[in-house]
DNA sequence: TCTTGCACCTCTAGTCGCTAGAGGATGTAG
DNA sequence: CTACATCCTCTAGCGACTAGAGGTGCAAGA
């Protein structure tokens, strides 16, 4: 068989280099055979593993919820119930983050066309950061809700 | 005057005890006068700046765009030319996001909607992060040009 | 054969914007 | 005077990597 290096498994899954071996290091991805020399040599279905991986990152999905994807694609006979809950869970997140962008779009908005490119006294930008009442109060409560949660 | 405590601070202006000193700790917030036994006590001037923080933050500005937001603040005179050049920043990366998360959303929907609840060997959401190929292509090349920009 | 030079190895520490907890001091109400 | 809340400092942790130091492996050209 022919031995895959890091490096060509990270131009082939488009995963880096660091991160492959960060994504061993947490136990995404087993362990590799090493060669001679102590280096990691990979097969196709550490590839696929890879790119699932990534896609899912891609995609937003945290460690932990593409830990347990993996565990469900290992095991193709149990019911997909937990992926279809990951995956709804996930486009509740996505819908709400939409919602909560658009708010700061409009905000945002206002306050770059309300700027006359004058002195900050008159700075429409500096005005509404400084009073969240001129906010058109669309994200007041929606921050909190969302939080600081990450993800594309 | 009447000695706000750091407690009463954080009540008023929505952010937490330990983020107000985290954010001394940085320098976006002055060191206030200390009373006798060594506790903080702040002005209404630091409220508000504060509010503005606690603002800038909830629109998805960093820290270190806040730092110069606040410098032009606390000079009116000054051209506004870079709030609104960062303010413009912050819209563009809002809108990518928002496009990015489109394209996710609908990613997702097919995902979900393709989900038969049988096995996971039948189980759309797995297949399709399992073959980026199935994707319908609007996020391919998203996830680089955003990156892992955070931010509501 | 030697050397150049890249790719690989491990390990630690840094990123961002907080948050949590330990362990102790202060302030206030009853 | 005694509870008890609130305050203090300090360190460590979160997620998902990323960067860098300091060293080894390996293939190709002179």
């Amino acid at each position: 068989m022919k031995k895959i290096t890091i490096g060509e498994a990270s131009r082939k899954s488009g995963v880096k280099v660091p991160t492959i071996r960060y994504y061993e290091s947490i136990g995404l991805l087993a362990e590799p055979n090493r060669s001679e020399g102590n280096q990691r040599s990979y097969e196709p279905a550490d590839l696929r593993r890879l790119a699932f991986i990534r896609h899912a990152r891609e995609l937003g999905f945290e460690v932990e919820a593409i830990r347990t994807l993996l565990t469900l694609q290992d095991d193709p006979h149990q019911s997909c119930a937990s992926a279809d809950a990951i995956a709804k869970a996930r486009l509740i997140e996505v819908e709400q983050r939409i919602r909560s962008l658009m708010a700061l779009k409009a905000e945002l908005e206002l306050m770059v066309e309300g700027c006359g490119h004058g002195r900050v006294d008159q700075c429409r930008v500096i005005e509404v950061l400084a009073d969240h009442g001129q906010c058109s109060h669309a994200h007041h409560s929606r921050w909190n809700e969302i939080g600081r949660l990450q993800g594309a």
